[in-house]
RNA sequence: GUCCCAGUAGCUCAGCAGGAUAGAGCAACGGCCUUCUAAGCCGUCGGUCAGGGGUUCGAAUCCCUUCUGGGACGCCA
């Protein structure tokens, strides 16, 4: 389903194919691809086409003579334009008449929650895996910045008519998790007012404090009287448990829910890494060198070999990584997009050579990465958690900001852009901040609604109001705005890019103000009064619909 | 040393499958509340798009190169 701009856009742009071919200035099949868009500058009219710029190469003639000749063939009646220029260097400029935007508003209004909706995915199954974050200790600003991205990204892609599945991959296997065993039993001795050395590489965080102090209240001193072997295996199975809920909070708080948790150990409990070595070999992509089993990546561009068994019988981290992407294409995904943190960007080549030793393109599997994020408060650059002394987590940055401002401003640049977040800027409730600035647009229009029903002025429905009220320039670039929702939702999910969604829905919001200010909804004429009430619910609703796609509320009042 | 990301207004960033005079917010300065929410609106100021070369009718955008900042280069995960 087309929406009015893009008919629109659809007519005039064969119009213009049609006028070309009827000039006989090239063959149909050399015609070449050319753009029909809007003009950044709207001087430059309503649309703007760059085709005889580019037939100059094929035509070897001015571009100024071939868009007169362009313009002298086409039918200006059949595209609703009211004037034609030649501009610049050669763009042909059309000025339209904007009357049939209106149609927007009952669009907008049948569609709902589900208006900016486009089908570009066909129901491609695509697996979006992110955060994965080890259950090791708590989230921190880094695995926000991820969930924010992979969660509007998920929303974005199921938007434009993607089947998308969400996953966390869960670490429960490596020796991080001895470690996180050993760290666990020391703090619980502790607690028990014993001495207990933290094991070398352990993890000091204060939730494995807090555990500890759970357990000694749960079971007392019991577990000391265990032998150490059956003490750790509790205390594995204990501290996963509790490590998990936590992120599973703190995930939950922040409006991010997957639709399955993998296991690592359940690979291991399958047998997928050995079967996979299996097939490797087999492949002959395998080679043993110095006592350790080697995959050859560099056939695939990876630029050395890499261990999958190491000289003491272990397997590497990459096996069973190896075994659990496999195991996503088993699946039945057309498509697999992994969300990693910067500090893992040097493990791409790797897994996207593995997927080829299994004879996958490569193209199926894309890795997009997060850059780092800064805190910043009072102008200084914040490292550490001012309770705890700790580094900074997700938690500590829910409390002190929420949620709303912590997700649109994650969603609000680019992911491959480092991140500079300012605290103050985000709970600041002024026009500084973007956030409100967004969210106030919706609830003055909800207020507006309120302020109509305590006048008596009950909302008609569409077919008893005539739309056509709405002359306005400032209207006309309000509904224009509201119908460029569904290329914009389309660009986003091609891009990968939900932060282009940002700025859609910031300007959204500024037309908004600024026609607020210049316009009465409410007033005498009552024709006028519910086209224009009308056209405030599409504006809302395209607001709502916009926040939802990155997880931020939309508020009925402020 | 190799690889990845970035370098655009005082600050934070858009724009980058080439297009017209490079945009926005913040900061700074000046205006606007007897009328539907001033968390708002209107205006002014602000740029060698890091430097250099190339491709093109046209380059912030593509290619090469130098510099600067961040990150990664394990038989860790």
């Amino acid at each position: 389903m087309s929406n009015v701009l893009e008919l629109t856009k659809e007519t005039l742009k064969a119009e213009i194919r049609a006028s070309v071919l009827k000039a006989g200035i090239v063959a149909e099949a050399d015609l070449p691809e050319f753009v029909l868009e809007v003009p950044k500058d709207k001087s430059h009219g309503d649309f703007s086409t760059n085709i005889a710029m580019q037939l100059t190469r094929i035509a070897k003639q001015n571009p100024r003579a071939i868009a007169e000749a362009v313009i002298a063939g086409l039918d200006l009646a059949r595209a609703a334009v009211s004037k034609v220029e030649i501009a610049g260097p050669g763009f042909i400029n059309f000025t339209l008449d904007r009357s049939f935007l209106v149609n927007v508003i009952p669009q907008v209004a049948a569609a709902g929650s589900d208006y900016g909706r486009v089908n570009i995915g066909n129901g491609e199954k695509v697996q979006v895996e992110f955060v994965s974050a080890n259950p090791t200790g708590s989230l921190h600003l880094g695995h926000a910045r991820n969930a924010a991205f992979g969660d509007a990204l998920c929303k974005v892609l199921s938007f434009a008519g993607y089947d998308v599945s969400r996953e966390y991959y869960i670490n429960d296997a490596g020796n991080q998790i001895n470690n996180l065993s050993l760290s666990l039993e020391a703090r619980y001795l502790q607690a028990l007012g014993q001495d207990a050395e933290m094991p070398e590489d352990g993890y000091h965080g204060e939730d494995i404090k807090g555990f500890a102090q759970d357990l000694v209240e749960a079971e007392g001193a019991r577990l000391v009287e265990l032998p150490s072997e059956a003490r750790l295996a509790y205390l594995r199975t204990f501290g996963l448990e509790k490590e998990l809920d936590k992120i599973k909070r703190d995930l939950g708080r922040f409006r991010v829910h997957f639709d399955h948790w993998f296991s690592e150990t359940s690979i291991y409990e399958k047998g997928l890494t050995e079967k996979v070595l299996k097939e490797l070999r087999d492949l002959g992509h395998v080679f043993d060198l110095d006592g350790a089993v080697w995959l050859k990546t560099t056939p695939f561009g990876d630029d050395k070999e890499r261990v999958l068994v190491k000289n003491d019988g272990s397997f590497t981290y990459l096996t069973p990584d190896i075994a659990y992407h496999r195991d996503k294409f088993e699946r039945g995904f057309d498509r697999l997009i992994n969300i990693w943190g910067a500090d893992h960007h040097g493990y791409i080549p790797r897994m996207k050579a593995a997927m080829q030793a299994f004879g996958y393109d490569p193209s199926r599997l894309t890795v997009l990465v997060t850059q780092m994020v800064s805190l910043f408060q009072g102008g200084e650059k914040v490292k550490m958690s001012k309770r705890t002394g700790k580094a900074v987590t997700m938690e500590d940055l829910m409390d002190e900001v929420g949620v709303d401002p912590i997700r649109y401003f994650f969603s609000m640049r680019s992911p491959d852009s480092h991140l500079d977040f300012d605290m103050d800027l985000a709970v600041s409730k002024s026009n500084e901040n973007p956030v409100f600035y967004v969210q106030y647009a919706h609830a003055r229009i909800c207020s507006v609604y309120r302020q109509a029903e305590e006048q008596g002025v009950a909302l008609l429905p569409l077919s008893e109001v005539r739309l056509e009220a709405l002359d306005k320039e400032a209207e006309y670039d309000l509904l224009q705005k509201l119908a460029e929702l569904e290329e914009e939702v389309r660009v986003a999910a091609e891009q990968y890019a939900p932060h282009r969604l940002i700025r859609y829905v910031y300007e959204l919001a500024s037309q908004f103000h600024s026609y607020y200010k210049a316009e009465r909804v409410i007033g005498d004429d009552a024709n006028l009064s519910q086209a224009r009430l009308h056209l405030l619910g599409a504006v809302r609703t395209t607001i709502a619909n916009v926040l939802a796609l990155v997880g931020v509320s939309a508020p009925e009042r402020m």
